[in-house]
This record gives C-alpha cells, sequence and structure tokens, in this order.
DNA sequence: TAGAAGCATTCGGTATGCAATATAGTTTTT
DNA sequence: AAAAACTATATTGCATACCGAATGCTTCTA
C-alpha cells in the first residue's frame, strides 16, 4: 500500500457483527492489516485522533503539498472512514494552523507565507533562548550525554552526505534541547512553531555551505553546554537560530522567484 | 435569558422552509431572536465556530468552571443546537487545551493546574519580553498615545475601586502591547498562553496590595515605552510579569488550602 | 455580442440513529 | 462478609442522510 493509504483500526473492530455497507458514491478502499499488524494490541486512539496524526505528518513532511485542496469525500475514500472523524481532525488541524477551512469550499493545506515563517522565527528565536537556558540548568549529565549520541550521529550522517538523515536528527536535537527544559508548556509551543518551520523547510533547499555552518556551530553549543554556560550557550543557541532563519527565508525567497 | 443560553443563529435561517422537527429526548430550547438582533444582518459564522468562541468565553471567564463536567446532549439543549457542531467545537476546544476530552467519557473543563499555570508564566516572560522590545521599536507615536489612553483608564479605574474593571483593563493593555509588536505568531501564541493565566485569575484573587504595585509598575513602564527605552522597557515590563506571577500562584496556593 | 437570469451540480454543514465503551448496581460464588 | 461475575444503563464515537451554499453552465434578453 501506498503511505497516504492508511489503515485506520476502528476501535472494536473484529468484535461485533458490522454495520451492514451501505450503497455509497464512493466504494470504501480499507485495507486489511499486515501480518504483523494483525498480532499487535488493537489501536484504541479514536478515528478522529488518528486521522489527526496522521493528516498532521502529512501536511508537515510535504506529502500534501501547501495549497493543495483536500475534499472531504474522496479523503474520506482514501482513509476508509466517515465523514464525521474526518471533519473532526479537519478542525483540529485548522486550529493548528496547518489546513484552511473556508465556510462551503473545500479545506486545503495551508500555504507557506514567507512573512508568517518569518514572524514565526521571531518568536521561535526567544524560545530558543530560553530553552536553552533552562537546558543549561536542568538537564541532568545522563540527559546531556544523550544529546552528546545525538550529535555524534549528526556528524556521522553529515559525513556519509546523508542530507535528509542529517535535517532530521538536527530538528530531532533541537527538539531535545526544547524538552530538557523541562516546561511542558514551552516544549508544546515550541513544537508547534517548529513544525511550521519544518515545513518550510522541507519545501525549500538551502545551499550547501550552510549544513557545514550548521555542524560547526553545533560542535560549539554542544561544547558550551558541557560546560554548562548558560549565557554564553543561550546566546550560541539564538545566533544558530537566526542563521538558520537567514538560510529558509532566503531558500523561500529564491522558490517564490523561481515559481513566478 | 442567562448569559449560557445564548442563540445561535442557524445558517440561512428565515430562507429556506425549515425541516421538519425529529422527535427527540431533549425538547429543544432554541431562542428567539430579540427586537435588536432582528435588524442585524444574518450572523454568517457556522454553528460550530459560534460554539467554539462561545464556550470559550464561558471556560475563560469563569462561567464554566474547572473540572466541570459538559455532557454533550445536555449542552446541545442548552445551546439548542445538534452534536455535530458541538462536538466539532470540542475537538477544538481540546486542542487548545481549554477542555478535556475521555475515550467514552464526558467532557470536562479542564482543571486549574499551578504547575502549569507557573509553565505557563515561565513562557509568558519571555514573551512579554520580546513582545516590549519589538512594541518599543515598532509602534508609531498615535499608537502609544492609544496605549497611554488606556493607562489613563486603569488609573481611573484604580482610584475609583473598580476591580473587575481594573483587572480587564490591565488585560487590554498588556494584549496592546503584544499586538503593537507587529507580529501576528506571537500575538496568537501570547493570547493563547495569556488566556491561561486570565482563567487562574479569575479563579484566584491576590491581596489588595498587590494591585496598588502593579499601577506603579505600570506608571513606570509607560513612562520606559514614552522614552522608548526598549532594553529598559523590556526589563520593566518582564519584572512586572514577574511579579504578577508571584502573587497569582500565592493565591493559587491559598485558594488550593482554602479546598482541601 | 454581452450581460442577466435560471438551473443543475458539487460539496460542505448539520441532524440523527445505531454501535461501542465505561461504569454502577445486582447477583452469584467462595 | 467479601470477591467475582453478570447485567443494565448512560453516554460517546461513528456512519449516514438530508439540506443549504456556492459555482459553473445554459438560456434568454437587450
Amino acid at each position: 500500500m501506498t503511505e497516504s493509504e492508511a489503515s485506520f483500526e476502528k476501535p472494536g473492530a473484529g468484535k461485533a457483527r458490522p454495520r451492514a455497507a451501505a450503497r455509497t458514491r464512493f466504494k470504501p478502499s480499507r485495507l486489511k492489516l499486515s501480518a504483523s499488524d494483525a498480532k499487535q494490541p488493537l489501536n484504541t486512539a479514536s478515528l478522529h485522533d488518528q486521522l489527526v496524526m496522521r493528516l498532521r505528518e502529512m501536511v508537515l513532511d510535504g506529502e500534501l503539498r501547501p495549497g493543495s485542496p483536500l475534499p472531504e469525500r474522496m479523503l474520506c475514500e482514501t482513509f476508509g472512514v466517515s465523514r464525521t472523524p474526518l471533519r473532526e481532525a479537519f478542525k483540529v488541524l485548522a486550529s493548528e494552523g496547518l489546513i484552511e477551512l473556508r465556510p462551503h469550499r473545500t479545506p486545503m493545506v495551508m500555504p507557506l507565507d514567507r512573512d508568517d515563517i518569518a514572524a514565526v522565527f521571531e518568536v521561535v528565536l526567544a524560545l530558543d533562548h530560553l530553552a536553552a537556558g533552562l537546558t543549561c540548568a536542568r538537564a541532568t549529565a545522563a540527559e546531556i550525554a544523550t544529546l552528546d549520541a545525538m550529535h555524534a550521529r549528526l556528524v556521522a550522517h553529515h559525513h556519509a552526505g546523508a542530507r535528509a538523515e542529517y535535517f532530521r536528527q538536527n530538528q530531532q536535537i533541537h527538539a531535545e534541547i526544547a524538552r530538557l527544559a523541562g516546561n511542558p508548556v514551552l516544549l508544546a509551543t515550541w513544537t508547534a512553531l517548529a513544525a511550521k518551520i519544518y515545513r518550510a523547510r522541507a519545501q525549500a533547499n538551502y545551499e550547501a555551505g550552510r549544513w557545514d555552518e550548521s555542524l560547526q556551530e553545533h560542535e560549539g553549543f554542544m561544547t558550551l553546554l558541557r560546560s554548562r554556560d548558560a549565557e554564553r550557550f543561550a546566546a550560541a543557541i539564538a545566533d544558530h537560530t537566526r542563521r538558520t532563519r537567514k538560510a529558509v527565508l532566503a531558500a523561500l525567497d529564491l522558490l517564490a522567484k523561481q515559481q513566478a
């Protein structure tokens, strides 16, 4: 099966006698569980929750491209679900700013807007700075060791020229720094905003020099974290984010020119 | 009518022939439009959108108290709507952290958690600091004059001993400072978090001395803003928020003791 | 030929019925 | 008397049908 044709496990599937299938305009295309899935415990998340997670992932990694339409009935057929859980999922994703709902119009994936990304960066800068200071103060030695291990993997990806894995690992390191700040509200806020940046980066490639610089910056701020220099660590993280912002906005500008 | 028995204008109400009322377990209690409402243009927001705004407001101002249950059918009867728009509204409010949904259980208003409020303050501090710096740099003279006028109203409320109005005006001044930063992402993020603080303050009264201090602090930072001293203005705003945090958390602690 | 009016189609918004789940109360067993 | 098993009830999750809004196409009129 293709990625987008995910199988959604109905709560209680396989237990009671299923409802008689009604005649519909769209042929349901629910997929069978694979052998490995069948052995796992039933998925207890509601359909609506599963759809939120799946659609969010598809928007973030660019599988659903900015501006593309999301017709309800078509997606119902794709996912093998009814409109109710899909519509509920749409409402949540719209609240998160990932899709755009218009009255009596086909929903669509929220377009990428350069000014919006710039505004997001402005806020993420402040949150990165705050997180860095808190992480320096609160992370245990073991947690810093975990970050070191993640950094080592980043270096390995760089040496291997594995750009996609490097990009992902990079993101995970920053997420871990935010997590180690020990503030769930900060983490949730940061994560939501970082997701928008992640989307922008998925659309726009920036030049090769940047990822060399990026690795050096990571080396630098990891040293500062190990020595618990909170002020300089926070400043280094903020500077790193500024440089990333410059690269991402430049790449978006280039992309806009290419599409004009 | 009471506040909670809001009338929801059905899209297209008054146009086509209405659907025959189905027999239901709950007697619908839709309210008639008042004479003044009838003269206004039809409300085109969907039922679901109206419900989101109404329920959010009821949670934030304490009309729906933390921890209280939100049975679907009862609220459907209260608002005169069906379950579909209400459930969609619930999903959005859960996403905003204002209500808590549990599988196959009655939803409830998200309880107030002291640690959560403390975490929110930690983030709002950073956002206030960022907003203050940007507002100092970006606000026009006219916009600062508007803030001055709002400050004058704050002083008037204080002199009149009108505590509720003072509290509301205080909140509006801080919201305006966030708005004048000129970053919609910052404003949206700040607003969502400030709403949680607003909820906490609605539950907990803090001592009389604090609002005297608060007014003095407002006097101080307005002076710094007028003179465009960004660094000191930002520091003063952050300090003001720290003191507010101290008072709110102390009041929540006292409330917890009283309820134990 | 251009603009207006009417009609058909598509698709989103909402209402409602049925199945599933969790819990409380009752009965049976130890 | 206490624990386990069973049953009933209340309520949510989801599927489906119906209605209304918006748009595109066709026809009519000036």
